[in-house]
DNA sequence: GGCGCGAACTTGACAGCGTCAACCTCCCTG
DNA sequence: CAGGGAGGTTGACGCTGTCAAGTTCGCGCC
């Protein structure tokens, strides 16, 4: 009888990547249950046998988002590098994640729109890209560009440093004063490489003192 | 005729009040046009009189938040402090307003709820507020704690590292890790302090270099 | 002083939303 | 081969933003 004219095999894939593309192009206020089934060729109840409710779509995009990002820092600073040259990769590999998936992005640091405590995976993937920088920024306590007391700190100052630019870069002031893909990714360079120097110029002094 | 049972005199500022409350109890889904009516005790069509549609709503919020943002980095950072206080004080006092007015923040830096092209009243405040934060890293740059060339550079991440921990903290994963408004003021304290002692160290590196 | 007009507010309607409920229709399993 | 569950359907409910039209009040003008 004509069944299944568009979802070829995988509802659930189609549902999640046609809820991403909404959010990429109009926010969360254009995730709508409705468009999304509409998108998916299926009738507007269809979602609701792989998701039971909208916010359950958005914490699935959550997770997929806290998973890349971990998978994109665990990538960019490997353990070979000093400290902090780790650092400003993992930095700059937070905000590649942020500006090549914006509808992940968007979603993850959202806790009206996903209570992370009624999603214990996608907590446990945020968790997992937590203690990854926490690592890193461990790496750069023992290699004396900070004091010990001054970790806890350090691992705010690192996240706040990634999770800022990207969030000012891709719905910021920054978003227009740093047009085009090209001079943004120069730009996070800069930042970064700056924040190194600052790390550096830490370790330095702190090495002289002693 | 019995009129005006709840709203004495001004129904504008009875709407902005009852939207920024919404704003802090559910987010910006719980801001509807019809819950706003409810509260302020008029019909659902009375705001339209003082504003054209809930996007505008959304904008004054935007609006009053970075007058407010910017009055408060005003006083924090006065100009006869070293620039590496300044820039731990303005950053301290950017967090403070995040976590005072939630509801505000959590609109201000969301194109897809606010077109600041649509509302220039707003994208003026907003702009008010980025030009004040430039004053103080040109100090900074004066005092020669970062090179000239690097300008641009420590403006984002200034702007960054405050953006940053005031959106981790307030809905983020540092939300959960440090709870209480004091331990909050506490660990921002740490972070700026941190922060203006790498600049230190940087301003010391390059005096010592020349 | 009466009149008109616009601002402020009302009720009523419409389509679109998330979600509950009931139904159909396969395919797999005991 | 009976039965049941997985995955799809249509229909309904109350909510939303917003358009349209009606009402009431107060102020300025002839």
């Amino acid at each position: 009888m004509a069944r299944r004219i568009a979802p070829p095999a995988d509802l659930r894939r189609h549902i999640l990547d046609a809820s991403a593309a909404l959010l990429v192009e109009g926010g969360v206020g254009a995730l709508s249950m409705r468009e999304v089934a509409r998108r998916a060729g299926v009738s507007h109840q269809a979602p609701y046998h792989h998701f039971p409710d909208r916010e359950s779509i958005l914490a699935a995009i959550a997770e997929e988002g806290f998973v890349e990002l971990r998978a994109r820092m665990a990538a960019a600073g490997d353990a070979s590098k000093p400290a902090a040259d780790r650092l400003a990769l993992c930095g700059t590999a937070y905000v590649a994640f942020a500006l090549a998936r914006p509808g992940h992005f968007r979603v993850m640091f959202r806790p009206e729109l996903v209570a992370l405590e009624l999603f214990p995976e996608t907590a446990r993937a945020a968790d997992a890209a937590f203690e990854l920088l926490e690592q890193v920024v461990a790496a750069a306590v023992r290699e004396g560009l900070v004091a010990p007391a001054d970790a806890e700190a350090a691992t705010s100052y690192a996240w706040s440093l990634g999770h800022g630019l990207a969030s000012l870069l891709l719905d910021g002031p920054l978003a227009q004063k740093v047009p085009g893909a090209a001079r943004r990714e120069a730009h996070v360079a800069d930042v970064m490489a700056l924040s190194a120097r600052l790390l550096r110029a830490s370790g330095a002094a702190r090495a002289r003192k002693r």
